[in-house]
DNA sequence: CTGAAAGCGCTAACAC
DNA sequence: GTGTTAGCGCTTTCAG
């Protein structure tokens, strides 16, 4: 980073010390009363706080880093190729589920975007470097270096989403927050068979990641005897799911339904069904997974999915992450798996 | 923000004044070679760097911005009440421009959620507390109180989009980024124009926002005499484009194109041109703008619309506020308009 | 070109 | 209860 230029507005920022000597006490007591005024007495209090109004006194927060080490901010790191973050308000929706909490904990929200291996030269660093309280992090893929990372520097971590390979070994296991992908991917398939189809399908997603796995369990726990054959893959993208949908209906004409790992894919599998002229529901009944408004209100028809609450996924990070510093022991909270809900609309 | 469990790997984190023991130097010397060796021998600077290596000297974040004055970070704030953010990958891929561009210049990026007016005290006092460097500024409405906090801290900053209200006034003019929302309008209707459409009629945005306005204006540019019957009122939600175009499908039966303000809303009103038994683009076409590519690719049919490069602006919002942030003059760059470019698919 | 020394603003023992 | 006193780890004059 460049040197700023020197602000004289921000230069006569006033200290503890100016706090202090306008309300005629210590530096020490003056501390006291910024951190809460825990044992001064009231009348002492009161002087510090006017002085502090008085002043415009903000406390010097590397000042107090330094001393404290604790920077209260945590560390968002999201490691995802171009396609999902470009196109996925998913993110968007947790970000501002975890900046809520994280207001409520007085703590900052530092985002780190990892889009290779050779960010995580940097992020290494900057872990490191101790900036951070903790961290939350995303998206973690089969071959992300970063468990390894977050292993090694012991940083106070929860992951959003289950992690492949849990980062265990000699340190505590790290807790997560995710919904319920099997059990949502088990309702919304029960709910087509209790539409009364019988040759149902499914579009997974990606295979690296532990959401799209979860959801195909969820599919075989309700249809075990499903063939792989009527297992298609997609990677998540409505490109990706139109073409699975492509192959399914070459490979299986039959079928008359579809269970797919999430809405952006099913707006494509839809797209597909469309312009084949198979008419939805009535030949093919579809369902998603995620309930990303935008594009289940409005797809053509209106797309029944499941739906989780990301923002509270978000919130609940926090919390676990909160949790864990708060904790004098250095135990780490349990992970937690929050609950899904099928969303009725037209298409199944 | 609560005390993080001391953790005992990063308590033992190497200080300058260790790696200067190693390297057999004074703090001082290991110091100017931290910061770029200039001015040390090269046999001492060869000797440091060995230290760092070894030792695993990462620098102290907090007691350098202490002395420096300079924190390495810059915020992010975005002001946005939540159906966008909820829904609009549009912030997703500034944000992952200004990141990229962060990395690049060795800053951190805090980003800063404001959701109601109660939020501004919080960012107020954030600012107020010198934590950031500089702020990169987006969709400030016209109540904002945002500018006057930046303007009466006179933090650098950079706006995303053309402010309502330039943040003046004794201060410098405040530079902005923003798309040529005019131009690209414009082009936008030209294109209609060319494809002999007579009757165009326009789905405009919230009037609180310069980017709608200026998208208006371009409008008005080509159609000087288009009644103002024909500009319907929309907020950039498809359910809000969706109602704007069955007002002026029952008010002017007869038109023939509608320019809309952003995708969403395009969505929404491609939506009620289908259930009306309308054809696009041979009764009615459209064209938006944004390019959100996840909603024009999957509309039916697909849209044409007017594309802005999202991420080159984040990116370009980030060079002016390091441009703001080095010259020692403290003197403002000025704002930069991007080109916009004409996506044509089926809709029009 | 290098080292010694003086803080940056704050908190946390430790005395009083 | 409150004040005094040491630093936290680093940069930066200022001597040498």
């Amino acid at each position: 980073m460049p040197d700023p230029t020197p602000d004289p507005q921000r230069d006569v920022r006033p200290t503890l010390e100016a706090v202090a000597a306008l309300a005629g006490v210590s530096r020490a007591t003056a501390s006291r009363v910024v951190n809460g005024g825990a044992g001064v007495r009231q009348p002492l209090v009161d002087q510090v706080r006017q002085a502090v109004e008085e002043l415009g006194y903000v406390p010097n927060h590397a000042a107090r880093t330094l001393v404290t080490r604790r920077n209260g901010a945590v560390a968002v790191i999201i490691d995802e190729p171009e396609f999902r973050v470009f196109s996925d308000p998913f993110f968007s929706r947790q970000i501002r589920g975890i900046s809520r909490e994280l207001n409520a904990h007085d703590a900052q929200l530092v985002l780190l975007l990892v889009e290779g291996s050779g960010d995580f030269e940097r992020v290494t660093r900057y872990l490191a470097g101790g900036h951070v309280d903790g961290v939350l992090a995303f998206s973690l893929h089969t071959d992300d270096g970063l468990p390894a990372i977050i292993r090694r520097f012991r940083v106070p971590t929860v992951y959003g989403g289950r992690p492949e390979h849990p980062a265990g070994g000699e340190a505590p296991q790290v807790p997560y927050v995710d919904c319920d992908n099997r059990g949502g991917a088990r309702e919304a398939v029960r709910h087509l068979v209790s539409l009364g189809r019988r040759r149902i399908a499914h579009i997974a997603g990606p295979r690296d990641q532990t959401s799209a796995l979860d959801r195909m369990d969820g599919y075989h726990d309700v249809l075990p005897d499903a063939g792989g054959g009527l297992v298609a893959d997609g990677d998540f993208t409505a490109e990706g799911g139109a073409r699975a949908m492509a192959d399914l209906l070459d490979t299986h004409p039959d079928l008359d339904a579809v269970f797919v790992s999430n809405d952006l894919m099913a707006s494509g599998a839809l797209r597909v069904l469309r312009e084949r002229g198979v008419r939805v529901p009535e030949d093919v009944a579809v369902v998603g997974f995620d309930d990303m408004t935008s594009v289940a209100e409005a797809a053509v028809p209106p797309l029944t999915t499941v739906r989780q609450d990301v923002e509270g996924m978000g919130r609940l990070m926090v919390r676990l992450l909160m949790e864990r510093l708060n904790s004098g022991t250095g135990a780490w909270p349990e992970s937690v798996i929050t609950p899904t809900e099928l969303v009725r609309r037209a298409s199944a």
